[in-house]
DNA sequence: CTAAAACCTGACTAATTGGTCAACTGTTTT
DNA sequence: AAAACAGTTGACCAATTAGTCAGGTTTTAG
């Protein structure tokens, strides 16, 4: 209705004396994104019900409807909140870096990232599959900007000797293949380990795996 | 309703006199396939519509069941002649092989099966993504059976020094990875391309960078 | 204390959509 | 030729579901 203007307030305001009302609104929200992100990865955006979401949220489906106006705005958050941590995993990467260091941190950021927050990740997979059409600003733009910015220093670091990679859109493609992999396809792994769920050491597997091999392809180590 | 038991039929005979019908049966479930495959792709299940499936197919919806009872039995349906395809990748893969020859093949057969047929990898990598709810008898069987097989010759390698891979079922989800990831993601990897469709030489590229770098990730080459 | 604002929710509506069916046309078989 | 069978289709129905709303309660500010 009237009170979108106040979400900004909830987010930099920092101690009213009371605030029981506003506390509420950021819970119910945060209640409704998480169950909101569940139900989009299980079902898919046109699977996923208003209802569906408010019983996973334990809420009734008018008071998601007064949070979100509708099931896309509540799509569109939960997106938004998505790429908001994409831009967490940056690494800082210049012409001066180590090549060795920063692919390294960069492949175990990723990679813990996706043991993390797996639903996150299967959601943005399901949206870039289906056509990305709700992401098509974002990949035009901030994404594109910093793939470009990367390959940059890529390309200079090659031309210094220092990795055997000529194409960096390629190694940038199969970095992220690898690490969110274990993410998107966690029930086809996770079978093919005979488990039911990732355990404890699994990340640290795939890391022990992955790190040295990306290294080598790249002709470091 | 009681003609299901020709479909095997119109498959397996060779030469009868006259069989338009026949032929006009196998034609239009070919389109209907076709039609449900794009549709389910691009809407999810529950987003693609019967109808919208009938449209794309050129039919009238109900057409589209008269062939297929129902939606789900059209969307299983999809989904068998995926998996059917998924065992022609199958590689000759025994101990006395030559691992860069068999994983170089491998990967380039993957690779091509990507670029070849995105609409596929993209509707068996939704499933996956969405629990597999549909899959799990396939995975736990034919898959994991080829796992294993694999994995035995890989650890044998091994042993004799052949490969510097400990972890089979890590590599084989790393190839998996790194050559669907092509079709997966064709949209957003197209887009930081610059363009708008794969030409003739991105798989040439995209093999020119992986299989070298993954034989040297596995310390062959 | 009171008025205004924010929040909550059961009950309803309109639109979509999977699925059915009966009547029809075309093909095959005897 | 004519019965039997296969394929086609518009019209319809029942179920689901996004979204609305009026009237309620609670919180906040003056």
């Amino acid at each position: 209705m009237t009170q979108d203007n106040q979400k900004e307030d909830i987010l930099t305001t920092d101690a009213p004396s009371h605030r029981s009302q506003q506390v509420t609104r950021a819970h119910n929200q945060a209640l409704i994104l998480a169950a909101a992100e569940e139900e989009f990865v299980l079902q898919s955006y046109r699977g996923a019900t208003m209802q569906g979401i408010a019983d996973r949220a334990g809420l009734p489906k008018a008071n998601v409807h007064y949070y979100f106006k509708n099931k896309k705005n509540l799509y569109m958050a939960v997106l938004r909140s998505i790429i908001e941590e994409w831009n967490d995993g940056l690494v800082t990467m210049t012409v001066d870096s180590d090549p060795k260091t920063v692919i390294e941190k960069f492949v175990r950021t990723k990679l813990h990232q996706a043991f993390v927050n797996p639903s996150r990740h299967k959601l943005f997979a399901i949206e870039v599959i289906g056509g990305a059409p709700h992401l098509h600003e974002f990949m035009s733009t901030t994404m594109k900007d910093w793939v470009n910015d990367k390959a940059q220093v890529m390309k200079e670091w090659h031309k210094q000797g220092k990795i055997g990679i000529t194409d960096p859109l390629q190694l940038l493609i199969l970095i992220w293949a690898t690490t969110q992999r274990y993410a998107e396809f966690e029930i086809e792994i996770v079978g093919l380990m005979d488990k039911t769920a990732y355990d404890a050491e699994d990340e640290a597997r795939a890391a022990d795996f992955l790190v040295p091999f990306i290294l080598r392809g790249c002709g470091l180590e």
